[in-house]
DNA sequence: CCAAAAAGCTAATCTCATTAGCCAGCGGTG
DNA sequence: CACCGCTGGCTAATGAGATTAGCTTTTTGG
């Protein structure tokens, strides 16, 4: 019988897969086997351990999220980037929450860990989406933070059904980020949205 | 030889501290059984299963949450309350980190789960709150979806260890504080702090 | 003091992750 | 074309955890 052909990549790519569908929770090395019409120890042969495929599903994940953001905010810049940017973030999150799982739960485990980069990849977009704002020295990082802090807790939130009234949660994306754009504007309310 | 006197308070309780020891994901039924000198199958006369443990752990913490911002709102208003509210939740989920995981990751039930009200409790104290700054009708669904995202965003993140940078982190906290505070007040910088 | 309910315990089952050891397909070499 | 070594897949076995079954003994109401 031939082989199934299956190499790191694959797996990881097909772990990440299955994480979106069943929830990075239920993820088993079980689940992933039948999924690659494999048996359960071969996947050993491309993994060192569940901690190691849950570590390949966290880099492949953040570095495809930082994409997304990195495309989304290109070519634009303050309001015009930070709804874009969150838009996407969000579209993303829903769209990939097993990846979004495993990226949150990652650890960087040494000084060359390949998730580090994938990391500061996001946070360079979200830190070059911010300085179209010239907020004064100091407050990026407060910023960038502050940003990190909203956006995560949004995704989370509605990831896990948390917002549970009627009220359509994109109006209170949308809200939200208005909110976010004349505070780092300036409390300046119209100076950049009038003709 | 005596019993050991256990109850299901007992045991959610032990389970809840333990969580905060050990983080929630690492809490089980065996380790539990351990600490409470008694052997893993007894537990099960208390509770019916680790979901079951988890779950009233879950009201448990959410109910203790709650009860921590009602008593830092209490009393204040504004931006008082906003900053006292707030750091009170900071504050406890740094001291409770497997309380507040274990209150995230439960789900409700039922109509009759326990879980519903104490996490109307919360709502209900960020509601108050949020009253204090007289927002148009309608806003008060989203500003309560913003502070929701922004404080459990930030409490995570922290928690997770997220925020590597040195500056001081509870400078963030504040600053972020300062920036929703002005916002709501309408974008009238020193309106509320003037004399 | 007695009987039933409650609370512990041991032994056994099941699900998973993981390891050990065997065997066959594949690629390159003579 | 036959051969060799490596690699990827397989079966069998181990070990941690949750959970269940069934037995025993403390507690408690009468």
């Amino acid at each position: 019988m031939p082989r199934a052909g299956l190499d790191q990549a694959t797996v990881t790519a097909a772990g990440a897969a299955l994480a979106d569908e069943v929830g990075f929770g239920a993820l088993s090395m079980g689940l992933l086997a039948e999924r690659l019409g494999v048996r359960t120890p071969s996947l050993y042969k491309h993994v060192t351990s569940q901690a190691d495929l849950a570590h390949r599903i966290a880099v492949l994940a953040l570095n495809e999220f930082a994409d997304a953001i990195r495309d989304a905010i290109q070519g634009r810049a303050g309001r015009e980037a930070l709804v874009s940017g969150a838009h996407a973030m969000r579209r993303w999150v829903l769209a990939h929450p097993g990846r979004y799982a495993a990226g949150n739960a990652a650890v960087v485990t040494g000084p060359d860990d390949p998730l580090l980069p994938a990391v500061q990849r996001v946070l360079a977009s979200w830190t070059a989406m911010l300085h179209g704002y010239r907020l004064d020295r100091g407050q990026d990082i407060h910023a960038l933070r502050m940003l990190r802090s909203m956006l995560h807790g949004f995704a989370t939130l509605e990831a896990a059904g948390s917002f549970r009234i009627a009220t359509d949660i994109d109006d209170s994306f949308t809200w939200m980020l208005d909110f976010i754009d004349h505070g780092l504007a300036g409390n300046q309310p119209d100076s950049r949205t009038a003709p």
